[in-house]
DNA sequence: AACAAACATGCATAATTATACCATAGTTGT
DNA sequence: ACAACTATGGTATAATTATGCATGTTTGTT
């Protein structure tokens, strides 16, 4: 039901200006599905939605725009195949892979054409990828989590 | 001050994960602003920033990645020129010109490639943008406001 | 099927955030 | 200089959101 509700989430957002979580939960509700606003806080916090102001000056949740770094085919294979670990520190990512698959992992990084990657360099089992800033390294992690295991 | 605040926000949020407007405070009393949370709050909004979950699990505050209208030269001036309102409702913008203007601003519309844009039509003072969501209707409102009066 | 483990969610409430109201300081026009 | 605005921001508190705990539900395993 989860999942179907989260679509729904999305669906309303889009075609309703939401202040609260309470004001969701009743658009939820008239469409059927009986949950309070705790799930609604948990909801928003698993999608990544966010609250902000909007052009009228008032609150409303919304999607985040999300600058998804591009991913090609090939990197998508070698990290499912390769990577075991991704986390970072600072502005820095640190990738883990099997030993001594850590340059053909680097290398598809580099192709990658986020101008937010300052540079990549790759040792036998680890990747350092140097972003401008924490705030987007924390992103990348959450970009690449997805093609992992 | 309010300016300096804001841009010391920003700064810290890069630096630092920050979950809490409280701990905002803190980090931004270390920097010399002598402030309570109830400002932070206002800055929030007034900033745009968002709250939302990180790679952590966490919660984090962050800037809101906009995905901006790409302006021209061109643009900017006949809406600096020509352009008296933009609102929107649902997921159409509606700008109002000075009489006989709309056209020429609507051309300048045309030629942006905001992917967003599913069509746009002028008449004599008024034109329509139709959008994919309200929500990008919503944007697109907010980035077009900062190049009128 | 029986059970364990993992997941989902309500309830109550703690934690956090937004804002009404007020005071003060800065600006503007006369 | 002075009144009238406007902007800023604190205080107290209302409003909203997050979460610990308990319970029910689903999933996977033997």
């Amino acid at each position: 039901m989860k999942i179907k509700r989260h679509a729904k989430i999305l669906e309303i957002l889009d075609q309703h200006a939401i202040e609260t979580q309470e004001e969701l939960a009743e658009k939820l509700k008239e469409a059927g599905f009986d949950i309070t606003q705790a799930t609604i806080s948990r909801d928003i916090k698993e999608m990544k939605l966010v609250k902000m102001m909007d052009a009228s000056g008032r609150y409303r949740y919304s999607k985040y725009r999300d600058e998804a770094v591009p991913v090609n085919e090939r990197m998508m294979n070698v990290f499912r195949e390769a990577v075991t670990h991704i986390d970072y520190a600072g502005n820095i990512v640190v990738v883990k892979t099997l030993s001594g698959m850590a340059h053909a992992a680097a290398v598809t990084v580099d192709l990658t054409e986020w101008s937010e990657i300052v540079g990549c360099l790759a040792g036998d089992d680890t990747i350092f990828i140097l972003l401008k800033t924490e705030q987007t390294a924390m992103e990348l992690v959450s970009n690449l989590k997805k093609y992992i295991k």
